[in-house]
DNA sequence: TTTT
DNA sequence: TTTT
């Protein structure tokens, strides 16, 4: 038995981008949460930190994504870890961690544009 | 604002590595989850999967972990996601994505040992 | 070992209240969250509901709660269930469950007022 | 949009009570969390504290309950709140705050038995 | 590389 | 009423 969930608030970095795989839509998009700076245990001033993750929707949700996520929008999101593997072009192994969304919100839109 | 949490419930692949970091103490190791087979709504068979996640605990945790973790040890994970880039020797720019830990416990030792 | 984690994302029902507990600040308020109505397996109709949640803060996020947070405002909330056990006027236990706030931040002020 | 949202690690204080609802199977029991004794900033010792959680499931894991936790279990829990009110035998307003089971997994079975 |  |  295990557990594998990550929740997120943050905001879209650009606009999802649509694509399918055997007639599947997935949309994929960055997201960025900010930790606010601080001063540690030790004295030492932390600065503020953007950490930009990458997101993935399927079906339905990326549906979803393609009409109403865009840069800038504020979202909440509960999904799992993926990392998925592949060698590139001088076949050196290369790997990236995507959050496959199980759950999300819509917290606001941006603010202009 | 923004949150950026992950919770994980695994089994951890080998024993803790120990550094040190300007005398701070780094324990890191990977934690697997699994995802249960199961056949989808659209009739197809989903193997089970395994998840490798890379773990990291600093200082007062660390210690614990060289103490207490073990190859096998089952642990409930609080922490959040760090993704490091880094260029490797041919200059070709990677990245890792590590949950830096902020509470855990242990749920069993490993069954024989 | 235990975790006692919840997490909440709603509008605050009214403005907090605050009161000192030997000269430690706590705010209360409730909270809503809603559930949108949907069909389920069955083909049965459930309605959208709403349940009500009675939030506390102390110390430092009170005096927050004191200054930024108001009827309608929109928040996300960290904390933990605390089950209070009183006997009422007619000697009737009552009980009554609350979440102890360890984490929050605003997501949205009250539109109009 | 909300979230509402449980986790919780914990034993179980006595085997699972079955019931029906038009067919569907229910179970009930409660579940303990423990808070470790700690000294907080202002140097106060706080003892050890445990909290009882009333828990609900329905349907197949009404089911799973019923032939597999047993007094002592320890579980893992994904729900969400909800606050049934009743009048009792004298008119008062009662209320009681349970946890609705989405998701849980048992960590481990009671030691003896 | 873990575990059930 | 659980467990460590």
């Amino acid at each position: 038995m295990s557990v594998n969930k990550v929740i997120l608030i943050g905001n879209v970095g650009q606009d999802p981008e649509i694509r399918y795989i055997e007639t599947r839509p997935v949309a994929s998009f960055t997201l960025a949460t900010t930790e606010r700076a601080y001063t540690n245990a030790a004295g030492v001033q932390i600065p503020e930190r953007t950490e930009w993750h990458r997101i993935v929707m399927w079906d339905r949700a990326a549906e979803t994504a393609e009409k109403y996520i865009r840069k800038g929008t504020k979202l909440y999101i509960e999904g799992r870890l993926r990392t998925r593997v592949w060698e590139d072009r001088n076949t050196i192994k290369r790997s990236v961690t995507e959050i496959y969304v199980d759950n999300f919100d819509i917290l606001s839109r941006p603010s202009a544009q």
